[in-house]
DNA sequence: TATTGTTATACTCTATAACTATA
DNA sequence: TATAGTTATAGAGTATAACAATA
């Protein structure tokens, strides 16, 4: 293993905390824990499966069903059955969880702006530009 | 907000689920959650006290005494009290702490190696590079 | 038979408040 | 009185196994 690769692990292990931090905090000004922004924003585009947000998430099938059971009381989300497959249940936002899922959203790309605020307009740029490619390599590498 | 400042809060937002999922794997290799890992990883030259630990982790005070005791049961740490003040207790690796630590942080520099494979030296020299620039950004933004 | 979501169980993490022993 | 670590409690995330309905 190469100096390089000890030097990425250290520094991506730093912004990894930094950034698990920032999403704690909007959580919390949301009242929701970030496990649930993670499945609220999942349901941008989509209407997945609970096997899907299970994999999506990184977590068992069986720990969908209370996350859901919480945001759907909360009236985020609303279970719907599949017409194609009635043993499968598709997962929506509601009006109320679209508009939070938005909310949410815009405050992590505020709080993100103002965090960066000291990170030069090229900087950022580059940094915009090999994190994507770093996230082309990662899909790549599989 | 800009553009760009979405697209960094999509592109950092991505990267970081994904950074994610490879820690909570290497994680689970060594049979510890990633919560534990982190407390371990603010052994590696320190004897933090029990709120220093707290502070880090981003978490409260009475949650470190619990997965204290679970990574001393384990025998991976060990409580020391401060002599300069007996309310302080310091915590510390134990050897066997120690050696863990140090595999576990091979194997996450390893496995970014491998996940990483597919990203030009060039890139990845400019990807560590930006990473620092941002975390002394963050670190000026307070 | 295999798969989907659910339930039951046990463990861990998290937050709050009350407690103790020091300072 | 203030602080450091602990304990008790409640809620939430996590993994495994067993289950009913459906394929």
């Amino acid at each position: 293993m190469s100096e390089a690769d000890w030097e990425l692990a250290t520094v991506l292990g730093v912004l990894h905390r930094e950034m698990g931090a920032i999403y704690a905090q909007v959580a919390r000004d949301f009242e929701l824990t970030w496990q649930q922004v993670e499945l609220l924003c999942q349901l941008n585009d989509a209407s997945p499966s609970f096997g899907e947000l299970a994999r999506a998430l990184g977590c068992d099938k069986s720990n969908v069903t209370g996350m859901v059971d919480r945001l759907a009381r909360r009236g985020l989300v609303r279970r719907e059955s599949d017409p194609h497959d009635r043993r499968v249940i598709r997962l929506t936002r509601t009006e109320q969880g679209a508009a939070l899922g938005e909310q949410i959203q815009a405050a992590i790309a505020e709080l993100l702006a103002q965090r960066f605020v000291n990170l030069s307009a090229d900087d950022r740029r580059h940094l915009i530009t090999l994190s994507q490619r770093a996230l082309a390599a990662l899909a790549a590498a599989g």
